[in-house]
DNA sequence: GTGTAGTTTGAATCCTACG
DNA sequence: GCGTAGGATTCAAACTACA
């Protein structure tokens, strides 16, 4: 029988294939420094699609399809959220990336699993998608919640000197300006298309990990996509656990932090 | 007896001392187009803050803002938030304000509710106050979310052109930069004090007005302080109804209100 | 009136080590 | 758990005082 300890030892530095939650069960308690998470937030769209025999989705009563729709999303990341705050450190910091489609439901949820918000960061894209059709606002921005896990816990890591020398010794503001991920950093499939849909940018991660980690760390990612943390974890000498349920996305994290690690050993 | 329709016709251009739910209760279903809502925070500040150069942060210490748990806030978020849904006509919108203490909660029960989220928008400061202890990033923003009663109704007010002109013809972004309301525009008490501690910038007020309603639109505001909502309502010829619970901030809402009718009516 | 220096202040979940 | 001493900690804008 392989214990959690071992398992958490066979993970150290790995891009897993999985499914998140049985990944993270494998961890042993309070085991992780930080946790950065970019969790799907359209599983209300796919529940609807693959749904068999529903061929009026339209006509159906909107509020009790939303509620139903909501719910299965709650339910979702409640468990993972919950096994997040078992893994981290009493001291231990969580990130959580989304838009207004997810991102009330998930800092709600937060702070209902006991998890205290120390900011929430808001990245607004020098280079959005405008609102085609001129019936919204501009959707510039996307929201992170920085949360720790214990609230009494006053020792929880945030390099403020770092951060205040890169923003010109002032002290770092919670508006972040980042352009989208574009050109040679956006990993393409065989065809040249973008391979995933959501790719972060890399400075984004940087900056997260730099404010919230110390060197030899252990970060932990369950919806690692392309593996953006992995790179800024790797670079700045933090150790990680990567989870991904879509073997592509696994074999391009593992390749592309492969690339970074050599790319930094040769420069 | 008093009905609904005959209370609304009373409440038209009225700052109306009171308990917002009892106030709004009488107001009938779908008689309103906007809805600003700026509601109590729920800070939870634990100690008092200093200043590195020793003296006090005047904090927010209202008992308007006093919750015994997240429960308790959010059973009163719910209430008020289910009236506004109430008295909303079907393509109605509403407009929250809050930080993170606060926001996500609202979010997620506006979601609940039926609303339909149509944008987040971030108030940046251009002069927040700093965070003293260098233990976090410095706050620097509001979250304002705005969304419909009816998802399934396209006719809400959104006046694109009028919003894409103010931001030098390119359409108007979900990041918007105003200073804290400072200086003479900030309401001072007998003794010469902030009469509110949470008194928003004009600006933000009209921006929202210009963009959702339309000239003899209905605007509802259950927590009206010292009345922006109302002025701004008034400077661009629509109706409203605002509400609050202290009879010092209704006072200086009535009177700020007509001196900038005055104002008006003179410049 | 003008320019400069000093003061005030803003929705804040704002410390740590030791006894 | 608590009390206390020690030590590190702030940005921009508006306002006031004064030359």
């Amino acid at each position: 029988m392989v214990t959690k300890t071992e398992s958490l030892k066979a993970f150290l530095g790995q891009v897993i294939h999985g499914d998140c939650l049985e990944i993270m069960r494998q961890v042993p308690d309070e085991a992780v420094d930080l946790v950065f998470a970019d969790p799907p937030y359209n599983l209300q769209l796919q529940n609807e699609l693959i749904r068999p025999n529903q061929t009026k989705v339209d006509a159906v009563d909107d509020d009790w399809d939303k509620f139903e729709s909501f719910g299965d999303y709650d339910e979702f990341s409640l468990a993972w959220l919950g096994e997040c705050h078992r893994l981290l450190k009493p001291n231990g910091t969580i990130w959580v990336i989304g838009t207004y489609h997810n991102v009330y439901r998930l800092g709600k949820h937060l702070q209902d699993l006991g998890f205290w918000i120390l900011n929430d960061i808001v990245w607004v894209k020098d280079n959005p998608m405008p609102n085609f059709r001129g019936v919204r606002f501009t959707n510039a921005h996307e929201i992170l919640i920085w949360a720790v896990k214990d609230k009494s816990r006053k020792d929880y890591t945030f390099n403020y000197k770092e951060m205040k020398e890169l923003n010109k010794g002032k002290q770092m503001r919670s508006d972040w300006y980042f352009p989208l991920c574009t050109g040679r950093e956006r990993l393409k499939d065989d065809s040249g298309k973008k391979l995933h849909n959501t790719q972060k940018p890399l400075a984004l991660l940087e900056r997260v990990i730099m404010a919230s980690t110390k060197e030899g760390d252990l970060v932990f990612d369950p919806f690692c996509g392309t593996g953006t943390t992995g790179v800024a974890a790797k670079m700045y000498g933090r150790n990680y656990i990567l989870v991904d349920n879509d073997e592509r996305y696994v074999k391009a994290a593992r390749h592309r932090i492969d690339e970074a690690c050599h790319r930094a050993q040769r420069g």
